[in-house]
DNA sequence: GTAGATGCAAAGTATTTGCGACAAG
DNA sequence: CTTGTCGCAAATACTTTGCATCTAC
């Protein structure tokens, strides 16, 4: 196991109030992506006084530090997931809502070749496959 | 050149009314991706009665059509661009927004591995590369 | 002790919708 | 004619913010 999101915001420098451990701890147990809502419920049944104006204050501040991450699925609202040392890119069943994370590392090195091609450094990247399951 | 937006409307039975063929028209005419703001803004300078209910209501139903695509990309305004038998996904430059479209075979073969890999039919992608353009 | 965090409610954005008037086919 | 569209303003959904109070360090 590495780093928790405690020591992270500790390395980082991030004040740690009790708002924030809860919601870190919330966002280190979960096996999903949840969106502010789903991380509000979560957080409120730990600590039921807690705003949505605090969740929505913290899971922006840990983005900034590099600490969750954020996606914008179709259509969708705002995701967040903690981010760690694996990078991995998201196929969605467009059916069932279902997120597989996956990763392919040939796939990461053309994206990078690409951007050289038009002169660019690549700073970031998103890839999203949308599918349905197969019947087979 | 191939169909015009217009052409597309009536192939596919979408009633062209006036302030829907000014929306096509600019689509058409427009070599960037503008968001509904812009779009409002172009369209005014043609009909200034046009409300942006309309401009929202069309865009949807053009999507919905399969006339036009709408891209979310990173903390911005949805955007839309016509969508035309070359696909093609997008680097955007994080400094001046600017965005390059590209086409890389390879890639979307290994997408659709990937998606198979997992047992999945890929429906839909969307791969966005973010990038500094380099000093060299 | 002090800078920064919190809760609350109000304010912002982006987008959608109800409704009566109007226009395309 | 009749069904669907338009303009308007109000409503909704998500997110941010001002301010007085409170708390971690």
């Amino acid at each position: 196991m590495s780093e928790t999101i405690e020591q992270k915001c500790i390395a980082k420098g991030v004040k740690l109030t009790d708002q924030r451990k809860i919601i870190a701890k919330v966002m280190s147990d979960a096996n999903d992506h949840p969106n502010v809502d789903e991380l509000y419920n979560r957080v409120s049944k730990i600590d039921s006084k807690i705003s949505i104006a605090t969740v929505y204050r913290t899971v922006k501040l840990f983005e900034e530090s590099g600490i969750l991450t954020k996606h914008e699925f179709k259509g969708g609202k705002a995701r967040y997931e903690e981010l760690n040392e694996s990078h991995h890119d998201h196929l969605i069943d467009v059916k069932s809502g279902e997120i597989i994370e996956f990763v392919d590392e040939e796939i990461e090195k053309l994206q990078k070749k690409v951007a050289e091609k038009y002169g660019y450094d690549l700073v970031d990247h998103k890839l999203e496959l949308y599918g349905v399951k197969k019947k087979s």
